[in-house]
RNA sequence: GUCCCGUUCGUCUAGAGGCCUAGGACACCAGCCUUUCACGUUGGUAACACGGGUUCGAAUCCCGUACGGGACGCCA
């Protein structure tokens, strides 16, 4: 049988960074196995959930390039369905009618909490003639899970996993006004969809057992569950808005690269080898379940940062140029000139950058009109002594064939008839030219701004 | 509280009983390169949680302890 994965998130807020991690294994996994991937909306809860977390998720896997093979399943189209299974269920007689009120259930709760009994529902119903029933009360369907034994998970990462069926309970499978409970609607979709692998975080481990348990009283055949660890925040605590960056949105909007958070993602939980630069298409050769660990591990903005960087210059010119301009256009686009300096400009820029607003930072000076603003450091570089020798300088540029190695020569020149360094001229020149200490080889900046520009800017200066 | 899972440099990891004097990457420190900043490059600091077993031999297998995490809803 081919694998079929799928990624099931709940629209309840924003794609967050564990699930995007999720969803990448789905997929890598998916397309490892020549198999299909597909994506589930869990929006069962209709309180809880909204239209803008549907599009924030759909918007996250397009820019992280995660799209589903097939159209998207929503779970609340397939109530009706939820339903029949669970009627099946009480029809054989594998559930059952519970008529508890969820006071009688919360009272149920305490009274095992106080007395440091885990909180389990007791199976008042269970055998209990539904003749009995309070007036009133819509009733629950709950499993009629098995008491005594154990039920055994064997998880591709977790490995064999059990637990004595007295821990567990009879869970609700359809709540009193028909609609179904996560569990039951999970097991019903997975298996109507065909899930051959169940990958998801290791917060469902426990779910796994419950879930297996609905298989085995519709005598379906159980998908294969891997349950990955959670990523935490630096510190190793729950990953939370004090740590920084959580919604692919954000990292999108922070400059960084789908391919470098999807990269990093991968690389967070999973090794292979020394393997750590990775395309999308070695991601599909190397990525398999054996290679994920069983540790929750923690987020480390820098070397998403450091990989970023890494991307950022393996990346098309004429991409990040786009980038750059969508950035730098904030107040309106950027001249067509300025375009074309971005992307002349771009194979020495993008080697300092590490992330895209760095970048968009760093092109910055190239936009500018002749009097840009000055860093302070290049402020106190340009002493009135520099900025006399950069008016010497003028004619000496304004003689000169303005590509990069004669400019070179002829800077060179210059501060060698003055017996200087070339960086005594050079970085005043650099703080003259861009506003800042740093910047790409001098001779390329002035190529690329162009003689006009280059006099035009020292002028302003003097 | 109960159940489940985990623990190799600060972080992500390699490691499937001898290849381990524990490797790589990020970060950090120092040097080189250099017109700046980066890149690159050379070197360095830094880990098998602890305690018992098993074995000729354990980071690797077993048990316990500690610490961390997760789950215990008519939420998903």
């Amino acid at each position: 049988m081919s694998v079929r994965t799928r990624f099931a998130p709940s629209p309840t807020g924003m794609l967050h960074i564990g699930s995007a991690r999720t969803a990448l294994f789905n997929y890598l996994f998916s397309r490892h196995h020549r198999g299909t991937y597909l994506l589930r909306i869990e929006d069962t809860d209709r309180a809880r959930n909204t239209e803008a977390a549907i599009q924030a998720i759909l918007d996250g896997l397009e820019w992280l390039d995660l799209r589903p093979d097939k159209p998207i399943v929503f779970q609340s189209t397939r109530e009706a369905r939820h339903a029949e299974v669970a009627q099946a269920l009480l029809a054989s007689g594998r559930a059952y009618l519970c008529f508890c009120t969820p006071a009688e259930l919360a009272e149920m709760r305490e009274a095992a909490l106080a007395e440091g009994r885990p909180p389990r529902y007791d199976g008042r119903w269970r055998n209990r003639d539904p003749a009995e029933a309070p007036p009133g009360v819509a009733p629950a369907i709950r499993l009629k899970a098995p008491r005594e034994g154990e039920t055994i998970v064997h998880d591709l990462v977790q490995g064999t996993v059990r637990v004595a069926n007295a821990e567990l309970d009879d869970m609700i499978i359809l709540r009193g006004d028909g609609t179904p409970t996560y569990q039951h609607a999970v097991v019903v979709d997975d298996h109507d969809m065909g899930i051959t692998h169940v990958i998801r975080g290791d917060d469902h481990l426990t779910n796994a057992f419950r879930q297996m348990q609905i298989y085995q009283a519709m005598e379906w055949e159980p998908p294969r569950f891997a349950h990955i660890p959670l990523i935490h925040g630096p510190d190793g605590a729950k990953l939370s808005k004090r740590h920084g960056a959580q919604s692919v949105v954000e990292f999108r909007e922070q400059g960084f690269l789908p391919e470098a958070l999807c990269n990093y993602l991968l690389r967070l939980g999973w090794g292979h080898g020394d393997a750590e630069v990775l395309s999308r298409e070695e991601a599909i050769r190397l990525f398999d379940l054996d290679g994920v660990g069983r540790a929750a591990s923690r987020m480390d903005y820098a070397k998403l940062t450091h990989l970023n960087a890494v991307w950022i210059r393996q990346a098309d010119d004429g991409r990040l140029s786009t980038e750059v301009a969508k950035r730098l256009g904030r107040n309106g686009a950027p001249a067509p000139e300025v375009l074309t300096r971005i992307r002349a400009l771009m194979p020495a820029l993008k080697e300092r950058a590490r992330t895209l607003n760095d970048l968009a930072a760093s092109a910055a000076f190239l936009a500018h009109a002749p009097a840009l603003p000055l860093e302070a450091k290049a402020q106190a570089l340009l002493t009135p002594a520099a900025r006399e020798m950069l008016q010497e300088l003028a004619p000496a540029l304004a003689a000169t064939d303005f590509t990069p190695p004669a400019l070179d020569a002829s800077l060179r020149e210059f501060a060698a008839l003055r017996g200087e360094k070339l960086g005594t001229v050079a970085q005043p020149l650099r703080a003259a030219l861009t506003g800042s200490t740093s910047s790409p080889p001098i001779d390329a900046v002035l190529a690329v701004l162009g003689r006009e520009e280059v006099l035009a800017r020292l002028r302003a200066l003097a």
